[in-house]
DNA sequence: ATGGTAGCTGGGCTA
């Protein structure tokens, strides 16, 4: 079971990359954050044309997550239960693929530290771990998939030193990050890859790619039992040196099979 | 500390 993750900033802007990347990569489930356009506008035939059952969550030109599974799509919620404003963002979508629950979000941005913006991102983590808590992350097989906006360790920033205390790797978001993985949660991207530095997102302007000046700040976490079973882990920075791609690289993981007789319930 | 680009939108904002 392949579960991939990817910023797209746009899908319409980005169909033919995406269209091709399924196509390569044949990932089960792929989460895709900034849609930028409304459910209705998501290119249905991009996702319809190879197999895939999509819901999308998003107001228009800015944000918007969607949610794309050929092994089933049904549970779903948009968004998070009960929140209220400010923190009832159209950011996360949760649903059942198979025989895994499925979270992804596109977490807010935060701008600046010391700012509304930030202090809504903060407030916003807070409730979607609850969210995550609720939903009962360790009761069931469970993935974590999105573009969280933090970079969780100084090995997800090309020059931590320069961004300590920056929008993105802030003591308060590392905070928040490392409370949502306290509901239960392993980041398995960092946990195949050591302690080596890892990038996902590297800004367009300049030369910031080609120089590899990059953060860590889209995610797949999953709950302890699934972790065990995570063969490969692999941040797809290939896709990020296209031309016309995102400025996020894709990211996925293949999961094994749990083995017959073994529940993954605990 | 600043500036650089891309996308949506039709000027400026967000990332």
């Amino acid at each position: 079971m392949r579960i991939a993750t990817w910023n797209v900033n746009s899908i319409r802007a980005r169909t033919e990359r995406v269209g091709w990347w399924l196509d390569e990569h044949q990932p089960d489930v792929i989460a895709v954050q900034e849609t930028r356009c409304t459910p209705a506008q998501v290119p249905g035939a991009l996702f319809a044309d190879r197999g895939y059952q999509v819901v999308a969550h998003g107001v228009g030109s800015r944000g918007g997550v969607a949610l794309a599974s050929r092994v089933g799509l049904v549970d779903v919620t948009l968004g998070i239960p009960g929140a209220v404003h400010p923190l009832d963002l159209p950011v996360s979508i949760s649903a059942t693929c198979g025989d895994l629950r499925i979270h992804t979000a596109y977490a807010p941005n935060g701008r600046k530290v010391g700012t509304e913006p930030h202090r809504v991102k903060l407030a916003w983590f807070a409730l979607f771990a609850a969210w995550m808590t609720i939903d009962g992350v360790t009761d069931r097989p469970t993935v974590v998939a999105g573009d969280l906006n933090i970079a969780p360790t100084d090995l997800d920033v090309w020059d931590p030193a320069r961004y300590r205390k920056r929008n993105l790797t802030s003591r308060p978001e590392r905070d928040a990050f490392a409370a949502l993985l306290e509901t239960g949660l392993v980041d398995v991207v960092r946990a195949h890859h050591g302690d080596t530095r890892l990038s996902s997102w590297w800004n367009r302007r300049g030369d910031f790619y080609e120089s590899d000046r990059g953060w860590r700040l889209d995610h797949i976490l999953t709950d302890p039992t699934t972790a065990k079973r995570v063969r490969t882990a692999v941040i797809d920075r290939r896709e990020r040196g296209v031309a016309r791609s995102s400025d996020h690289a894709p990211c996925y993981i293949d999961i094994d099979p749990a083995e017959a007789g073994v529940s993954s319930a605990r």
